[in-house]
DNA sequence: GTGGTCTAGACCACC
DNA sequence: GTGGTCTAGACCACG
């Protein structure tokens, strides 16, 4: 069963959609692996305390991308090769970096400054 | 005249809300200037092929963050000095890079990887 | 003993759904006959790789039809005669054809068009 | 405007399905055409005695599948070529009559029976 | 108990 | 006004 001990309820952003990236980053990192049972829409809900069409959503969403498998009646499950997982690191790490890259020269900052400060802030954050 | 030619429209983010966040790093960067006439809503609704009111949203909130002065029947104008500038790019700075970091830190990612990673991207991107 | 080995599952329909509706259309062809030995609920839920509630609830619906007839402890046989097999033969059949008429007309397909497609499907299909 | 006139709503298919379908089958009918403007939620939703979201889920399936076009703000058209439809036609065509040829063929008919049915049938069937 | 759907209504962005 | 999104909770079908 994975843990969503880390999961940390921001606001700005859909709920479904930070359920989707915590999933996916997890599976980057190795720990929601293929195979692995998903916690039901009821238990994830009452666990992060939103309502059970939240979940739903995010796990359609998962589904329609390949990640995850799931029917009527039955529990869920992680379904992930590593082939899905590089591209999905791959993409997500791009994308990640080339919105912070895109920002960050459109105000003028010098790649200096830009590295220098990713640096500190890595060790400070959460 | 400010240009507008670097600006390219993603779809996802509001369209004023690009259209507020590139005269920002504008600002941030230098290349939109305190004094600096801005484009009037027809012209740029007509050169970026919006509606004249999501212009006309755009600069209205940058009217009300008192970065932007319009008078009605005249041109629009920049109204910025260098404190609000200094302030407005740290903000969106840490902003910015906090989101990146805490998201690569999820999916597993050294902190030398991501460093070397946004080096190079910074070559190449445009 | 009956022979599962042309089912085949779909989704979308219910599994037992798809499970009463082998078993009736089998009646009706005469591959499934009065006095057939049913397999057991574990031994097809087993072969078919479902739940074996879902066999016992195909299994209570067609009881509940009086198709079939099984008893706790003991294994469950079919029951048919042939007064039954020919009101669910037209049944069924009605039904099948109603949908699929009913579904070309709002489409505008001509009565010949249909009839000739189900003409030249019917020798190609398994 | 394109008419709702004959839709009925069955139980058993949920809503969305039945309005994706109506409005597919409409298409290759040639009663919804290229260029047409759908109903807007709110109107089709009052028409229909359904909830909005349920209406906005039919629209939004119909343009992931790009039969139709809808922007925020403004209504929405149907956007279909004839290659388009011709396909969506064949494939529409050649699932109904493949269900019903291999139920049909399961439960031992007869093609000339089978025909001879759907012949009748054809002409009593509103 | 599980996922899937529908209803419901509020809110937002956009034109 | 339009379409799009989110949250919410009830209900149903399924295993």
């Amino acid at each position: 069963m994975i843990s969503f001990e880390q999961f940390i309820l921001e606001d700005g952003v859909p709920i479904y959609v930070q359920i989707v990236q915590y999933l996916k980053r997890g599976m980057i990192a190795g720990t929601v692996a293929d195979g692995d049972e998903l916690p039901s829409r009821r238990a994830l809900s009452a666990l992060l305390g939103v309502n059970p069409n939240t979940v739903q959503k995010a796990y359609r969403l998962l589904e329609e991308e390949g990640l995850i498998q799931s029917r009527a009646g039955a529990k869920s499950y992680v379904q992930v090769d590593q082939t899905v997982i590089t591209r999905l690191g791959a993409e997500l790490l791009r994308e990640d970096v080339k919105t912070l890259v895109s920002a960050l020269k459109q105000t003028g900052v010098t790649k200096e400054a830009a590295l220098s400060l990713i640096n500190s802030m890595w060790e400070e954050e959460i």
